[in-house]
DNA sequence: TATATTTGACCACG
DNA sequence: CGTGGTCAAATATA
């Protein structure tokens, strides 16, 4: 019955994740101190045991649910924020982005991408910065494009496409499949780079974390139906395989492919 | 404030 | 003309 921190929005403000943090330790040891007690209870069989054990209990229970209280809250933060952001750049200078040569120039969508970076560092020390995302063609998958943030930018490059799946049964801290397949890979050293991971957290739109988590599954299954993916555990974590895509200068950039439905919620239209 | 991400527009290529 | 890759303004986060 522990929340499951992992699938936790990554976006919560400093304070409040590290608050949020603290508790589910406590809510860890007070799970271990529960444990403890119960077995020792089977043996002994005291009376008091039980007293103790409703008080575990207790604990358990209140960091329960001041874990989803702050959950929630933030998630209202969160929105409130937004429309407010959105109002703000009504008056200034929000525009359709209808009229020409203003690239870019959108009024933010709120969870368009549902997924965010927590850890941008591959194994090798290299940041890697997104600037781009597409769907593709024919399957859900959006592809994020990223690129080394160092500075040498010489011609090579390559892409990286990884697949993504769910499964709709249970869920433990994700695992999941990636296909890579570098794309351009011009001038490539044989230097083996090695594994890549990133990781991704899911961040949840509007409830508790693990009705979100429940719903969203259901939907990508739905939306992804009939394509030949399987379904895999909920939140992701990407690993690419060894592959010699990165020398110490010569790649610049890779591209990711995601099993994810390109979510398109919003809490009101505008 | 600086740095990173998001995302529609732009553009080259087939 | 559709598609894939990139740009860059808007936005988020540290």
């Amino acid at each position: 019955m522990g929340s499951d921190v992992s699938a936790w929005p990554l976006k919560l403000s400093g304070k409040k994740k590290r608050i949020i943090e603290e508790l589910v330790q406590g809510q860890e040891s007070a799970n271990q101190l529960q444990i403890l007690f119960h077995n020792s209870s089977q043996e002994t069989g005291h009376l008091s045991s039980s007293k103790k054990e409703a008080l575990i209990d207790k604990i358990l229970r209140s960091l329960d649910q001041t874990l989803a209280v702050l959950s929630s809250v933030e998630s209202a933060e969160v929105s409130q924020s937004q429309t407010a952001s959105n109002q703000d750049s009504v008056d200034t200078r929000s525009k359709r982005p209808a009229s020409k040569d203003k690239r870019g120039c959108y009024r933010r969508k709120r969870a368009a991408q549902a997924w965010t970076v927590a850890s941008d560092t591959m194994e090798d020390g290299h940041a890697w910065r997104k600037y781009g995302q597409k769907g593709i063609l024919n399957s859900k998958h959006p592809r994020s494009y990223y690129r080394c943030t160092r500075k040498y930018d010489e011609g090579s490059s390559l892409i990286v496409t990884s697949s993504e799946c769910w499964e709709t049964g249970t869920v433990d801290n994700g695992d999941s499949k990636i296909l890579i397949n570098h794309h351009h890979s011009q001038h490539l050293d044989p230097t083996p780079t090695t594994l890549a991971v990133k990781r991704e957290t899911k961040e949840e739109t509007s409830t508790t974390p693990s009705d979100v988590t429940d719903l969203d599954s259901i939907m990508w299954k739905d939306l992804m139906g009939d394509d030949e993916f399987e379904y895999c555990s909920e939140p992701a974590e990407m690993v690419s395989n060894t592959y010699p895509w990165c020398t110490e200068m010569s790649c610049r950039s890779f591209e990711l492919d995601f099993g994810i439905k390109p979510l398109e919620f919003e809490f009101d239209e505008l």
